[in-house]
DNA sequence: TAAATCATTTTTGGATACAAAAATAAGACT
DNA sequence: AGTCTTATTTTTGTATCCAAAAATGATTTA
């Protein structure tokens, strides 16, 4: 409509949130025309948008220019779930020399919300719990690199179901790992993190088990 | 020019290295229209690369879309080589059950061709040296995120001298991770890597000594 | 019938053109 | 003189248009 008011973020985000959803399913053709036509704008803003979800790696460009969302694995979810170990056990730490009692206050406060509310969307309060340990590290560079990593793993975790057993471990994880922060206590912390992700990885790997 | 020949990848080459090289200082203002015509291209395509140096970090976009050199800082630079020493653990890890002799002998090639050449660039062979040991792993994405960090490094290290102390202790720290290699000794050739890169931290971090 | 060649259509990268923010410069007012 | 307002310029985002790859389909040929 109007000339200049971004609409690639927005375009951006809705094409990522059905990439990860699973409407738009992996190895399907992007085209520009179509995509300007649903957004009802021109392919300009289409071509930048579909830029930035190649260098998010929502899709993919093969070498002759043609645009698909990009596909799933087990080896790419294992690879995602190692790193994100990797980088938020070096966010905890980061953060550790500069955690306040009232920023882990905050995540104790996520962490309450999740054991209230049983059937909530555990995804955003749990990803919201983690990040407000990591932000007092101050490291942009790095809460990036994270933040992309769980848009990345979304589209693993979105078609998984969370049964009871795994939602008590977690939560224990989560107690834990609150209770490392209060004590101040590094490697504690650094050890219930990482545990714990590895246990999410182990527990939704299986179902992604290649045909 | 011809009229679709892929003119991004060639600007965003020319920028990143003309930024890391310290040609375009920070803060430094990038309008579009004068790099276009700097590159004898419309402002498409300088968009475009523009967009992915900022995806890559060597530029910073503020709020009123104007596109800055990013600042640098020894806080970044610190938050580079610990996002360093966490992801190329992970891929030296990844990397160690898949590795063969004839791939760490590739490894051993480049470290004896940084002893030979003294003055040479120490640099590139340097992460050829890194990434050979990385490839096995077989991880893309972690191995696009390695680059991209050694990118970002190169913006401090282009400018740093580095004295002979420095070279001898880097180059033993290389062959005792060659070593861990061939005895195919994982925690041994992570703590050798981790050691590595910190040294190099602690080595360059107090030339960027906030003002 | 299967493969190869050629014409047509589709899709993409780039150039040009235009409207709206943002920045800058100029003038009025206290 | 210093500050606020307003007009001009600059810079950016998007739409439209064009040419070249790539893909598709039809036709020919062995």
């Amino acid at each position: 409509m109007s000339p200049t008011p971004d609409h690639v973020a927005e375009i951006v985000n809705q094409l990522r949130s059905e990439i990860l959803t699973g409407v738009l399913k992996p190895d399907l053709p992007l085209k520009q025309e179509s995509i300007a036509a649903r957004f009802q704008v021109s392919r300009m803003p289409v071509r930048e948008a579909l830029r930035q979800l190649e260098m998010m790696g929502f899709v993919t460009v093969n070498q002759n220019r043609r645009t698909h969302v990009a596909p799933t694995s087990q080896a790419d979810f294992l690879e995602i779930y190692d790193m994100r170990i990797a980088a938020e056990v070096l966010a905890i730490r980061s953060a550790m020399p500069h955690l306040t009692n009232a920023q882990i206050d905050k995540a104790s406060g996520f962490h309450a919300k999740i054991l209230a509310g049983q059937t909530e969307d555990f995804g955003s309060l749990n990803t919201a719990l983690h990040m407000a340990l990591y932000e007092p590290s101050a490291r942009p560079r790095l809460l990036g690199h994270i933040q992309n990593l769980g848009e990345a793993a979304d589209r693993y975790t979105f078609m998984c179901s969370v049964d009871q057993a795994f939602r008590d471990k977690s939560n224990a994880e989560h107690a834990a790992l609150i209770d490392a922060c209060y004590a101040r206590d590094e490697d504690a912390a650094a050890q219930c993190l990482e545990t714990h992700i590895r246990d999410a990885r182990d527990k939704f790997s299986p179902e992604f088990k290649e045909a």
